[in-house]
DNA sequence: TAAGATTTGTGCGTATGTATT
DNA sequence: TAATACATACGCACAAATCTT
């Protein structure tokens, strides 16, 4: 998956996908394409809403998806960082 | 058109016109005498329905028709937006 | 030690989108 | 048409922890 939305898609409020979903790929094609390196934070909450024109409670809401993926791990006040950059290790989420 | 309801009409739910083509008149009214300004939004859908005893689905399928003449403009999660004041450039719809 | 900037945590209110009954 | 419920999204405000200067 993760097919249709490239790293530098744009999102499409008219469009029939949540753009939170849309972030949610978007967000894993840019660490797939190596934005970020692992163990590195990515762009803050803020500037993802700056660069998206989104709300931050949607932004946040695209990055839980993205830590319950395994993509992310959320540093609670200090950032959220790469946790990994390819689905090897794809697993279960109960 | 519209030119037998007014901007201070109510709506009839025993008259021959349906409920939701007696607000689309009214909301034309009230758009053209400028209860609301261009580019500024409308009353919400909540508002409509208490102001006028209608079901959400009801007030909705008004806006729809506002939105398909031209009146108005409908920005997802923000609200309704006045997008003209007059049928100066009243367009066909298909 | 202190102050300021940055970042995530949390909550509230309101609006539209969609579906069901 | 109506009544209801839930999902999705925006905006704002403030708290708490961290980092920088």
């Amino acid at each position: 998956m993760y097919e249709q939305i490239g790293a530098d898609a744009e999102i499409d409020h008219e469009g029939p996908q949540a753009p939170y979903l849309q972030l949610v790929e978007i967000l894993v094609a840019r660490i797939r394409r190596g934005d970020w390196d692992q163990g590195r934070p990515i762009a803050s909450e803020t500037r993802l809403v700056q660069e998206y024109g989104l709300a931050r409670s949607t932004v946040r809401r695209s990055i839980k998806v993205l830590a319950q993926e395994g993509w992310v791990h959320v540093v609670p006040h200090r950032g959220t960082y790469v946790a990994r950059t390819s689905d090897e290790q794809e697993q279960e989420q109960e």
